[in-house]
DNA sequence: CGCCATACTGTATATAATCACAGTTTACGG
DNA sequence: CCGTAAACTGTGATTATATACAGTATGGCG
């Protein structure tokens, strides 16, 4: 966690000690009363600090909006990563859609975090459109493996194979198409390599 | 915990999962698109059913306050059930092989244990060799659900149909045969009901 | 010195959210 | 058959809450 002042981190320590005790997190008028503020702006910036920093997250139009990141509040769980946006790293706070309680060591090496399966390009290799893919962030992935890889904005899971400056990316269905990518031409990301899956909701 | 109907446990567990994961309890509007209500009334009086019934405590006036007063079993994960032995129950101690941590929350219904399946028979479903099924105990299943059945020693994870007396079951791979079962002539019992699936290691 | 970040005061407003009131339907026990 | 509880629909008022805008003061840094 990026160094916070001590001001940020008495008031760090007070939400994490209040959300504890009371079950919820504190709205910004019960950060005043308890910090003594006179002016609920001092806690919305306050608020915006501790989130700039990494520590929490805001929810933008939620009422006690306010999730804690680090430690005492996620312990041994995974984030869920919901729509990519373009351009950003796929780990970006923002794109975190809620916490899952699994324990990241369950799988070798370890998962970073969860991705959402959208279609069925992978059906035959068992992972169905809704699952949850436990993914090891890293671009070292050899042939063989499933990836998860990204060009331009698109995000997908499929079977990675390279040829020199030839990434083939094969889906396990017969009714999807390979792609063919040349590297010289067009840039591709890999984010990460599958280590798991998980399954926790599907239709009949 | 004074007894919850079958609607209002799921609503509680509802919750307790929304928190898990969310990092904040849920507004009333938040649990109708949830559980499909068209009138924020329906969440409110199930809250006041389930505060009535003590698990959880209402705060008047505050926004998300809903305070959860009794956990639904959190002992820090769920069970893997090894080799089952005949006669005993699925879960005794003897079959448990370790604890996974994973929140048991996580699945609806809730999953009560994990079983490692054997062979490629439902693979055409997405479920593998290798692969933990969560499991949640029930012997209330319906017809096209996944489930869990043994017979005399032998517990096999097939899709269920049931018409009067006679049992299919059916594996979701051609290569294997659709069981028939005479519940006049063979004893069957439905140990549970799929509600997941962890995918931890596989070949490639 | 000017620039920027931290740490606030004070006011205002749109909207998020609770919660009351008035009904309907289904099921179950006396 | 009546009463009661569970499980909802639908509307609307009130208040709780987030958050924009406009300031002030202080201290560190190049």
């Amino acid at each position: 966690m990026e160094s916070l002042t001590p001001r940020q981190k008495e008031i760090f320590e007070w939400i994490c000690q209040y959300k504890q005790t009371q079950g919820l997190p504190p709205t910004r008028m019960a950060l005043c009363t308890a910090m003594g503020f006179h002016s609920p702006n001092a806690a919305e910036s306050h608020l915006r600090a501790l989130a700039r920093k990494g520590v929490i997250e805001l929810l933008p139009g939620a009422s006690r909006g306010i999730r804690i990141l680090t430690q005492p509040d996620h312990p041994e769980g995974l984030p869920l990563i919901g729509r990519v946006a373009a351009g950003d790293p796929i780990l970006a706070q923002q794109h975190i859609e809620s916490y899952y309680p699994i324990g990241a060591e369950l799988f070798h090496p370890r998962a970073h975090y969860l991705l959402r399966v959208q279609g069925d390009s992978m059906s035959h290799a068992g992972i169905l459109s809704d699952d949850l893919l436990a993914v090891h962030q890293t671009t070292n992935v050899s042939n063989g493996q499933i990836v998860v890889a990204r060009i331009h904005e698109e995000v997908t899971v499929k079977r990675y194979f390279r040829h020199l400056n030839q990434v083939e990316l094969r889906p396990e269905n017969p009714a999807f198409p390979i792609m063919t990518i040349d590297l010289t031409q067009t840039p591709l990301h890999i984010e990460g390599r599958m280590v798991g899956l998980i399954r926790s909701s599907w239709h009949s």
